[in-house]
RNA sequence: CGGGGUGUAGCGCAGCCUGGUAGCGCAACUGCUUUGGGAGCAGUGGGUCGGGAGUUCGAAUCUCUCCACCCCGACCA
């Protein structure tokens, strides 16, 4: 590609629409641009760069036996009704209405319409397991649209779904899709790590989240470091705490605690060692739960992991903390005065909180503390569950090692979905004992564009994005200096454009006869891996200089036999 | 949806408080010079000051209203 007949625009200053190191990128290079919130157009150097990507998830793919379609953006209600999710999936659900006032809405996901069609051409056992995939662009009308093309509306997504006649087969396909995928992102060139993953809002059991690995990462991921244990601390269990509970060596005491409201205050006030002290936290109960609030306990240092306590019987899912009014109406005191001792809800408390001795927490009473609670003495001890937020530090919960923290961005997410979709929507197959079998299935999903810009998020510098080379615009930058004047420059520049592109090279050429300056940096911005300069200078020795996007130095490749030597660097020979 | 903020040239901003007919830098265009790390000089074009209503002789500036966008919280590939 020449860069003449290309439409590279730069810019010096950052947007301040940008907030995120990848979307200031993205748009100082003129990859993508805004059209409105969340929806964003790709330009000639962005599309380069998704194509890059999709055509590594594509090959994957097919490579391993997946058949690729297309299914419709535009997808009927009926469809959606028929599984609930018309009402269920919420305002992120973009709703649309056809001239005749028919109701449709633009995919989000294409369970629904994957399942329609599996059901309609799929008659026998025979033909499954089956896999189909599509590579399609996704609408989910987000509450907060951000960090560009990361957190967008509009967005491309691969998703994919198998399809079987029993959970077993399902459970192979899941673990051979695990296989593609760690495959996938391999090949993409990031840092990545797959964990443990809730299955949120889509439903069934086992999932698995992929990860790239950066800072900016808006999940954290929580790994062992002595196996291969890893999951998202959104759900990374803690391990049952170890040892026997101390025996009391505290009186029990009431201590009038004025404007102490908070752990804070209660330890920077009273002198009271942090994991001496008791938080409770009080929710709204499940429905068929006797009392309309429980609460529950987690040491004053620890957090209260909300996908845990959703799960747990008592508690009403989604969990829903309960009011200022209706703590004070419930129990007669504030919310910061909340303690075990005398308490009239039932309670759930954080496995290590069943192990505390000589503890404090609130009276029930305002401005009122207890100190030196000991379970079964003062209060009986309480029914317990695993509650917290791991930290760094904890136990892994396999029993290896200890978790370590990172952040990541997720960029695949695979599910086993069971019979949810199937069974509401009546896809079945006929067995071998001539019955109707409901179908079990899977779906994988992975972001396209949102790979895109956390590959840049891990891999920028002041100069800018550092692409990995399978994911690169261009793989090799030709740049002549000074080409307008030189002769020498610009025949030698072309004939090894020509040749370069002959031996197959994806190269940008700049022929834009600007100054070396603009160039060198222009190329730095849109982090095009190899770079080859001539100039007059090492003409004159018959040299050009090389150098890669992470080097600051240039090293010299002889002009007679230039291309065999670029492709050894490009790995392609 | 709640809380905060911003809308002035393609981008980044000033002007608004204290009303008087819109400006700076970058980018773009023309010419000349320059050419190994975002050049210099001279010149040019480009604005419904987010929209509407109001106050006023006069509104970017004051008032009301609507809209868009951004940031902080709960969702997700």
């Amino acid at each position: 590609m020449k860069a003449s007949k290309f439409h590279l625009f730069t810019t010096r200053e950052t947007p301040a629409e940008a907030e995120i190191v990848s979307h200031q990128l993205m748009l100082r290079c003129g990859m993508i641009r805004k059209l409105t919130s969340g929806i964003y157009t790709w330009g000639p150097l962005g599309l380069r760069v998704l194509r890059k990507v999709e055509e590594i998830v594509r090959d994957e793919l097919n490579k391993a036996g997946y058949q690729e379609m297309l299914m419709p953006a535009v997808q009927p209600a009926e469809l959606w009704q028929e599984t609930g999710r018309w009402k269920k999936f919420g305002g992120q659900l973009l709703k649309i209405q056809d001239r005749a006032g028919r109701d449709y809405c633009f995919g989000p996901t294409h369970e629904e319409v994957m399942t329609d069609f599996v059901r309609n051409e799929i008659r026998s056992y025979k033909q499954l397991p089956i896999t189909f995939y599509q590579i399609q662009t996704k609408f989910r009308d987000e509450i907060r649209p951000r960090f560009g093309v990361m957190r967008a509306r509009e967005f491309l997504m691969k998703d994919a779904y198998s399809f079987h006649s029993d959970h077993q087969c399902m459970d192979k396909t899941y673990w051979e899709m695990y296989d593609v995928y760690t495959r996938i992102f391999t090949r993409t060139g990031l840092h990545f790590r797959s964990v443990e993953a809730d299955s949120g809002a889509i439903g069934g059991n086992k999932s698995h989240e992929f990860h790239v690995l950066a800072e900016s990462g808006e999940d954290q991921i929580a790994f062992s470091d002595q196996s291969d244990y890893a999951s998202n601390t959104e759900m990374t269990a803690v391990a049952a705490p170890r040892g026997e509970r101390a025996a009391p060596t505290e009186e029990l005491r009431t201590i009038d605690t004025p404007d102490t409201h908070t752990i804070d205050e209660l330890v920077n006030g009273y002198g009271v060692p942090i994991e001496k002290t008791i938080k409770t936290l009080v929710v709204h109960a499940a429905d068929d739960n006797e009392a309309d609030f429980v609460a529950l306990l987690v040491r004053g240092d620890r957090t209260l992991n909300p996908l845990k306590a959703e799960k747990l019987e008592q508690v009403a899912s989604p969990l829903l903390f309960a009011s200022d009014k209706d703590i004070h109406d419930s129990i007669g005191a504030g919310p910061g005065s909340l303690g075990p001792v005398g308490l009239s809800l039932p309670v759930v408390a954080d496995q290590e909180v069943a192990l505390m001795s000589d503890f404090t927490a609130g009276a029930n009473s305002d401005d009122q503390h207890y100190f030196g609670i000991n379970w079964d003495r003062d209060v009986e001890s309480p029914l317990t569950a695993d509650l917290r937020t791991a930290v760094e530090g904890d136990n892994s919960p396999d029993g290896k090692g200890v978790l370590q923290m990172a952040r990541g961005i997720e960029v695949g997410h695979i599910f086993q979905l069971g019979t949810a979709y199937s069974e509401s929507m009546n896809a079945v197959v006929l067995g071998e004992d001539g019955k109707s079998h409901v179908m079990h299935m899977g779906c994988y999903g992975i972001g396209v564009s949102r790979i895109v810009a956390a590959a840049i998020e891990q891999n920028n510098d002041e100069s800018g994005i550092c692409w990995p080379e399978p994911i690169a615009p261009f793989q090799l930058a030709l740049l002549p200096m000074n080409a307008k004047k030189s002769h020498r420059v610009r025949e030698a520049a072309e004939n090894l454009y020509v040749e370069l592109i002959d031996a197959g090279v994806d190269v940008f050429y700049d022929d834009r006869n600007l100054r070396p300056g603009v160039m060198f940096n222009d190329m730095e911005l849109i982090g095009i891996p190899h770079r080859l300069v001539i100039g007059e200078r090492g003409l004159d020795s018959g040299m050009l200089e090389y150098r890669q996007r992470k080097d600051t130095e240039n090293s010299e490749i002889p002009l007679d036999g230039a291309v065999d030597a670029i492709l050894h660097k490009l790995g392609m020979n």
